[in-house]
DNA sequence: CTAGGGTTAG
């Protein structure tokens, strides 16, 4: 028997006929995936050019017509064959060429079918008079494909339809699932939820694609519930889950927050042998990244190679985006190293998470390097790329690189700026205190029809804060309410962290803002600004209630700024209990330390004025264990850390030591241990001593 | 691309 790929070899210039010899054993093999080899019947696709109008106003043309119905008997040439005809071995690698080309033909013959349904009517006739050309007989697999490659979600039941009425299957539920994937990519859940009922209504019996696709689309949908409840359903019509479906259900559990739930299956799809490949770990990685539990990802990731699966792109894209979030650029390095001595080479996504793990972990020359290889290789540049690569600028204060990037974003004809563009560049101008390219690049932004915000306008009161420019933050907080958008709690947090730069006389223009942004702060501002006299616990217990009422990431910002408010308004008492909330409440954590050979104050994650009052309660300590009689340990040491600190231009380890000097601690820069102030039991017993003989 | 699952921002 021979198989004949291309019955109308005129129709591919490079594309000869091929017969295949019977004689031939691994004729068997050559055959269409799914699809067995006596059931494919050829068909030229001439007729169908990327013009949908062709194809519709060519009625004679039909999809099935140059088939002959009796296959050519051995080595006798079929009428149709006019000439090229070529005998190949059906093992050479021309074979295989042939059948990929004969294949690619066809499937762009569907696909095209597929998008002239896509843009006609929604209605049986439209929908018939496309669907014509594909002939009485329509084979599953082409239907299939047809329904596979479509996205209008209106149309798809009116093609689905057409198919039902001329294919007779065993498997029904297959139209039925490759319908829902439609549905699924406008993300239409309640017409998945009509078409499943229809399916039960007919009788059809849904398998686990059908769930699976059905509880994927609920988590794009961003509807983990449903998913859930989808999952929960499946016993009752017969289904087991898979492995897919478990994997589907690990990272629905994971989105609805189900941690517990979602590593329950994970164990149960490994207790039950199933086989577990790339896309649930990757699923597993993505889940613990967005947990905030990196040390899981990376857990996962040990886990996968012991188990003898072998790490992919999206693996090491995703443990990359992991490392970011996490803020450890020197494991993303590693990654990545170990990426490339796997032979991967990086994609965008790579690129993506490599500059942002690097910009937000502070590795401006990884990350410049990062950026030179991109360009080196000419990577092909998109809006969101350009914006990453200005996101990492913004993160590490890069502005001549950032305008540099910006400059030839704005020279290439594919990517567009859009508001992120505009956000990261007016947060580099902000950040180097550069008002009027501040103010130029929003208004660029807003003659290019975006609206500002609540990003940009933090970064613009941040800007006015630094210089001092008072009435300039008023007007923005007042512009951002005007948008009608409601200030978060970065906002606040800058509103807070400006006043602790503001002279006095100019605080209650800013205590407006703040009470009208977030009463409870505002309430607790009030104590500090307007001098207010408290009695009882009151302070203490609305600075509680505030800390109540704001998530876990914004409480140490917001407790340092009011602590430095306090110190500078000489406000020391206040200072202290704000101190002893956040000591209380571990907000700050492991500021004291103690060893049997040292004792150390930790001041590297304070603020400047939270440090000072964390050094003066450290003494005060110190001098109580003198005054009851007990013994300091050999060294005292005091870390601010080095280099610049995030919240002054100074360092803080200078602050601490003039500070020290005025005190006339004897604690001494540590040569060998940079960022570390240390002093003897001695000397600081003799101090301690000394210093509260004067006080008494 | 081949009836179901995974990687793009404050």
């Amino acid at each position: 028997m021979a198989y004949n790929l291309c019955s109308s070899p005129s129709l591919f210039q490079d594309v000869p006929s091929v017969s295949f010899s019977s004689s031939s054993s691994s004729s068997r093999k050559f055959k269409f995936r799914n699809m067995s080899s006596s059931s494919f019947q050829p068909f030229p696709c001439h007729s169908f050019t990327s013009q949908s109008r062709t194809l519709l106003h060519a009625p004679h043309v039909s999809l099935q017509e140059p088939i002959s119905e009796e296959l050519p008997a051995e080595g006798k040439s079929p009428s149709y064959y006019k000439s090229s005809r070529i005998w190949v071995n059906p093992r050479s690698p021309r074979a295989k060429q042939l059948e990929r080309k004969s294949y690619d033909a066809r499937y762009t013959c569907l696909v095209n079918v597929a998008k002239s349904l896509d843009s006609c009517n929604p209605s049986q006739e439209d929908v018939s008079l496309v669907l014509k050309i594909l002939g009485d007989r329509v084979l599953e697999q082409d239907a299939v494909t047809v329904i596979n490659n479509m996205s209008n979600s209106l149309v798809a039941p009116f093609v689905l339809n057409y198919f039902q009425r001329r294919i007779r299957s065993t498997r029904e539920a297959i139209l039925y699932n490759v319908t829902l994937k439609v549905f699924r990519k406008s993300r239409d859940f309640d017409a998945m939820e009509k078409l499943f009922d229809e399916m039960i209504q007919r009788g059809i019996k849904p398998d686990n694609v059908t769930f699976s696709t059905i509880i994927s689309c609920a988590r794009v949908c961003s509807l983990p519930h449903m998913a859930v409840e989808w999952f929960e359903k499946m016993a009752s019509f017969g289904c087991e889950p898979d492995e897919v479906t478990y994997s589907v259900m690990i990272d629905a559990y994971g989105r609805a927050g189900n941690i517990d739930m979602a590593l329950h299956l994970y164990d149960r799809a490994r207790t039950e042998k199933w086989r577990l490949d790339t896309v649930t770990f990757s699923t597993l990685i993505k889940m613990y990244g967005l947990a905030g539990n990196y040390d899981g990802c990376l857990n996962v990731y040990q886990e996968m190679k012991v188990l003898g699966v072998k790490p992919n792109m999206v693996i090491y894209n995703t443990l990359l985006d992991a490392m970011g979030r996490a803020k450890r650029p020197w494991q993303a390095k590693s990654i990545y190293t170990e990426m490339m001595n796997n032979g991967l080479s990086p994609n965008w996504a790579t690129y993506a998470s490599l500059l942002r793990a690097y910009g937000r972990g502070r590795c401006g020359e990884d990350a410049l390097f990062v950026y030179k290889e991109m360009r080196g290789k000419g990577m092909e540049m998109s809006t969101h790329l350009y914006n990453t690569l200005l996101a990492m600028c913004a993160d590490l204060g890069l502005a001549d690189e950032a305008f540099e990037i910006f400059e030839d974003m704005k020279s290439s004809a594919t990517c567009l700026c859009d508001s992120w563009t505009y956000s990261s560049l007016i947060t580099i101008n902000s950040c180097s205190g550069d008002v009027s390219e501040a103010e130029r690049m929003l208004n660029e932004m807003i003659e290019s029809g975006f609206e500002p915000t609540i990003f940009v306008l933090t970064s613009l009161v941040q800007c006015y804060g630094k210089a001092g420019r008072t009435d300039d933050v008023v007007k923005t907080f007042d512009q951002l309410l005007d948008l009608g958008i409601s200030p978060d709690d970065r906002f606040c947090g800058c509103l807070l962290n400006v006043m602790t730069q503001t002279p006095k006389e100019e605080l209650l223009k800013l205590k407006y803002c703040v009470d009208k942004a977030n009463p409870k702060l505002g309430s607790v501002v009030r104590y500090l600004v307007e001098g207010l006299e408290e009695g009882d616990g009151e302070f203490r217990k609305e600075a509680s209630e505030l800390f109540d009422s704001i998530p876990e990431e914004v409480k140490k910002p917001f407790c340092n700024s009011l602590i430095d408010l306090c110190v500078n308004l000489d406000l020391l008492d206040m200072a202290c209990q704000l101190l002893d909330l956040g000591l209380t409440r571990e907000i700050y954590t492991d500021i004291q330390t103690k060893s049997q050979t040292q004792w150390s104050l930790h001041l590297k994650s304070l603020s400047l004025g939270a440090s000072l009052t964390a050094l003066h309660a450290w003494i005060n300590d110190l001098s109580q264990v003198l005054e009851a009689g007990e013994e300091l340990p050999p060294v005292l040491g005091i870390n601010t850390g080095h280099g610049k600190h995030r919240y002054s231009d100074k360092g803080l380890a200078s602050v601490v030591e003039s500070h020290l000097n005025e005190l006339n601690a004897p604690f001494h820069e540590a040569p060998d241990k940079a960022g570390w102030f240390l002093t003897t039991q001695v000397a600081a017993k003799f101090w301690l001593e000394s210093r509260d003989l004067v006080t008494a």
